[in-house]
DNA sequence: CCCTAATACTTGACTAGTAAAATATTAATC
DNA sequence: GATTAATATTTTACTAGTCAAGTATTAGGG
């Protein structure tokens, strides 16, 4: 039986995904965090003032509302991120990188970027793009 | 900063999938299974006689020992897989896909393509070989 | 043989996520 | 302005996985 592309990249890209994250997961652990954390903490380093609502970042890291909560929270309490209280709303709240976690994320990322080099040596920075632009189509 | 492509696809890639996954996770609930069931019958259904040494189907879906061996126990209440023993060495184990198993995944393949169709609808079929052949690079 | 070591698997304690119900706060309507 | 509805977040109960310790079985060296 043929499998279509599409199949094939479904499958493929689950399991090149997973291995991707384990992998980035054991390097970052030497700066004591996992890859989902650093991934909040990078959208948060991106936004205005180091701040975004617990929404917004919900959906840009893909966790459901009390996903979010359990993520926060520990982190919280290392004084990685803090929470900020909306004055007008006290329903909304808002999410700050602090200055710890301003320095944590910069040692994290060049710890990640030689992470992603070294994962995909094999392939060239054109190839890389070429795959990038079809992702961007895929969103 | 100008961050390198490698980088952004390890990002891009860890929140497609993730994207991805649920979108299947969702469509295959109709056969009462999980992406992860299906690709555990999906290797199986590939292997001769529809039969996989445990640890070679844990490799194949990027599972630990345990993980193996928590995710088939449902599946084997549900006969969708059977434990055959080794006769020469009790410690190596076997599973194999039963009928009702090989009948249940022939069905849920056909949703899990359509999935994998309307995911990818944006892109050519050219364009997700290029993905392929790429993606082969980095295992 | 028999004791030790190696191998395959399972169990137990834990982490990380979800969905649905509960809570808290603001908005809207009468 | 009080009550109802809507919105944001948290808590609870559950599922799915990991690692480390435990169990069972076979292999090897004295």
């Amino acid at each position: 039986m043929e499998l279509p592309a599409s199949f094939h990249l479904l499958t493929e890209m689950s399991s090149l995904s997973s291995a991707f994250i384990k992998q980035a997961d054991r390097k970052l652990s030497a700066h004591g965090i996992s890859f989902a954390e650093f991934m909040v903490m990078h959208y948060l380093h991106r936004a205005p003032e180091y701040t975004m609502s617990r929404t917004e970042l919900a959906d840009a890291v893909s966790l459901s509302p009390s996903g979010i909560t359990k993520k926060l929270n520990p982190m919280q309490k290392l004084h990685l991120v803090e929470k900020v209280v909306n004055a007008r709303d006290a329903r909304f709240s808002l999410v700050k990188l602090t200055a710890t976690g301003v320095e944590i994320y910069n040692d994290a990322l060049v710890t990640c970027i030689h992470c992603a080099n070294s994962l995909m040596e094999n392939v060239t920075g054109k190839q890389l793009n070429t795959v990038l632009d079809i992702f961007a189509k895929l969103k």
